[in-house]
DNA sequence: CTAAAACTATGTACGTCATACATATATATG
DNA sequence: CATATATATGTATGACGTACATAGTTTTAG
């Protein structure tokens, strides 16, 4: 997987293309994050690569945080000076783009047969697993829809089965979508809860802390359903539960698929009908 | 609604809090977050107040988006200078956090009724409705579960059809954050397809340029069910649709909760039954 | 009523960050 | 070979978050 960011060599580089934001050369730029560069280039053999930088920088990510992976730390690792890193990649945002498909690595191989939930189920699984292995992927701001070729292999892989059921184009792409951000969403607020993470805010952090502190203040005037939902998890947590299913899903997001899944299935069935 | 943070006023208010980490100063600043100040100090009367800093930082990110908001340009906004706000937030991020819950302000009243499908929906286009104005919502990082009064507030108010079509505690709770994370998830997405911003980034933005750049490099070999929902979507596109329906969801958003909801109520219906 | 304690607002300063710009060097093309 | 063109590097700039010290103000203790 080579990618090669916006270097059009056409008069300056990406810096024409920043700045202009307008024009074919558009195009061109999200092609050559993808095809790799012209291979009969002057100047001398770079030493650097778009993929070495990401690869560094998602090692320090995955030492130290997102927040350690700031350009001069990135080049360090490397033993090159920081501005060698722009002429690889046009920005830091950017960068992370990169740095975060690198991260999301090769989507899982599905079981192919027939059952759609299974395939799903598991897909879902490899995602949230990939965002505890990496917690700081969800920290990744994302400008735009994906466009990183490993991205759009995890959406494809999704969209294999989803098809396959029987939902169509747009159907899919929203199932997928929805799926995806499922995982994300529960993921980012699951992670602290479990975790016993210290940020510097100085905010508790672990579930039985923050779940008291919440329920000290919880005014059940104000916030009835909120405190009848805690009351009544308070009551369910006597029967030790949390553990996590044959796919590696955790309660609560298996709750959110499966139903998510039965509607699914069963608007599939309507529409086969019809 | 008044947020006080965290300044405890024991020794050295929240310095103190943020180092140890540990005890039972934690409840206490989130208690504080809430209750407001002990109304005897000694000092001159502050002039700021979070609260004051918080719509100065919604002012300013409505106008400029969350980048602008920095601690100095909060500070100018309001005419004092940049460390008179650390008298009144502990860090940045904080002011972030409280940020954001002020924006989310109050959640809006559903239709009471027992038609649960009707005010999860209104739910829905309520909070989508809210990241359409203020896009800089969804570029807050959010370290921890929502503890803001109006974070909460939201919650509850999704919280109430839930449990009273019939879901247990764990459930609801699945539910809604659920539910939250699709919107979240998708209106992260289709922002920018819909927007035409243009990110410092130099790439394309808007629906037509990004879908046609990602197309041309889109090999059916390796992304075999992106290509077909492609095509199925261009296909689609033929007769113009793209509204919003009476509850002002988009119909991405519209088809996975719809379809959530169909397995929500058949689980339901499947749990009364036993 | 006075003095101390405690809080607010401010100014200065520091370290870090992304990155613009200029320079030296190495290479492929004419 | 000469020139155009890349790359790696060094320096510099402006913005940022925030630690720290200071000056001024108001409540509380004696």
């Amino acid at each position: 997987m080579t990618y090669i960011v916006l270097d059009c060599g056409d008069d300056d580089g990406w810096r024409t293309v920043a700045r202009e934001n307008k024009g074919p050369d558009l195009q061109r730029s999200i092609t050559l994050l993808w095809s790799g560069r012209a291979p009969g280039r002057r100047g001398p053999r770079p030493q650097l690569s778009v993929e070495r930088i990401a690869q560094a920088a998602v090692r320090i990510a995955d030492a130290n945080g997102l927040d350690a992976v700031s350009m001069q730390r990135v080049a360090a690792e490397l033993g090159y000076s920081t501005m060698s890193l722009y002429n690889h990649v046009p920005s830091k945002d950017l960068l992370l783009e990169v740095t975060a498909d690198v991260a999301a690595g090769q989507p899982p191989e599905l079981d192919e047969v027939g059952d759609t939930r299974r395939a799903v189920r598991q897909w879902v699984g490899a995602l949230w697993a990939g965002f505890q292995t990496r917690p700081w992927l969800l920290g990744v701001p994302l400008g735009h829809a994906p466009v990183g070729p490993n991205q759009l292999a995890w959406l494809d892989r999704l969209l294999r089965p989803l098809l396959a059921a029987g939902l169509v184009g747009g159907e899919a792409r929203a199932a997928a979508l929805h799926l995806t951000a499922i995982v994300r969403g529960l993921a980012q607020i699951s992670l602290d809860m479990t975790g016993g993470h210290q940020g510097d805010d100085g905010f508790p952090h672990g579930e039985a802390e923050l779940a008291r502190a919440v329920a000290d203040l919880l005014d059940p005037q104000s916030y009835p359903a909120l405190a009848a939902v805690h009351a009544a998890e308070a009551a369910e947590a006597a029967g030790g539960y949390e553990g996590v299913d044959e796919d590696g899903l955790v309660p609560e997001l298996a709750f959110g698929v499966d139903r998510f899944l039965d509607g699914v299935e069963a608007w599939i069935a309507r529409s086969r009908q019809v």
